[in-house]
DNA sequence: TGCGAATAAATCGTACACGATTATTTTCAG
DNA sequence: CTGAAAATAATCGTGTACGATTTATTCGCA
């Protein structure tokens, strides 16, 4: 009855890389970065840049935190992009005269022509993924879903 | 019959931020690095470094080129990742004798024995995302399926 | 054989991502 | 009314990604 513990078994004998479902995302998110550099050179734009000012086209004046939660970042990360942006003359960053602590960001004429360059690209990519927009949506979908699972398994 | 030409519709008219495949993609990949990093933590590596790991648990003896097939990055990202494995003691990067030009992978025994510490990993991740391995495997090759398709549409 | 092309990895500069810390301003409890 | 706590953004250091270039080695062929 003696009974050495059975080891776990190796975890590469479990799963190999192509199993995990975070390489395939990470994978993935490497191909869009690459997929979209060329067509965001057009634009004078990295892709994360061009992730912000989506956000502020669809809704700018608001702060720096604001933004942040729109797009799951802080602003130890934004500060700099943004610094890039105002610099590129595509956006301003005002202290909210109100409460100093705040910093509210205004497209400026230019930030807001940029867009209408960028309108050509949901079509393009639809086009590049090969996938009717109901597929893609459903896709979508569950990457939220893991994404919002994700988060709540790692704040404790 | 003169008509003005209709202006492209603007770009937030078509998609929403969260309407973009890509943004979910990057914001899930960003999930999962925060997801891991203390976890990771434990081993002493990264992120990117525990993929590096797998990869050459599975198969070392490897030249850098091969490794960066396996994980779809090249010597400007991985050459820095190894040196740091290697400052660690998990693995030894020696010039191959029959040709100078490359250089082979070798684990040491401590980077293998760091494999039996994260054999629980699969089982944890998988709590995390809450998906059966089925569902998970299906959401696995929808996204390769995109990576792909943004590949192939990326060279030129 | 020798020399230009090809191959493999490393190097360099730029731009994220993020944990930890800091600076500034506001809030609020006593 | 005041000083500690909270809120907000910025700063700093480390570690990826990646385009462009460089260095070292091998290959191919005239």
């Amino acid at each position: 009855m003696t009974q050495t513990p059975t080891p776990a078994p190796r975890l590469t004998e479990q799963v190999q890389l192509d199993d995990l479902l975070c390489f395939a995302v990470y994978s993935a998110n490497n191909a869009f970065n690459r997929f979209y550099k060329p067509v965001m050179a057009e634009l004078g734009l990295t892709y994360p840049q061009f992730l912000v000012m989506i956000a502020l086209w669809e809704a700018d004046g608001v702060r720096v935190s604001h933004l942040g939660e729109r797009l799951g970042l802080e602003s130890n990360t934004l500060t700099p992009v943004l610094k890039r942006l105002e610099g590129m003359g595509l956006l301003e960053r005002r202290r909210d005269k109100t409460d100093e602590r705040q910093v509210l960001l205004f497209l400026t004429p230019q930030g807001r022509k940029l867009e209408e360059r960028a309108s050509g690209l949901p079509a393009c990519v639809l086009e590049a993924t090969g996938l009717d927009p109901v597929e893609l949506a459903g896709l979508r979908e569950d990457i939220n879903r893991i994404r919002t699972r994700l988060e709540t398994a790692t704040r404790r």
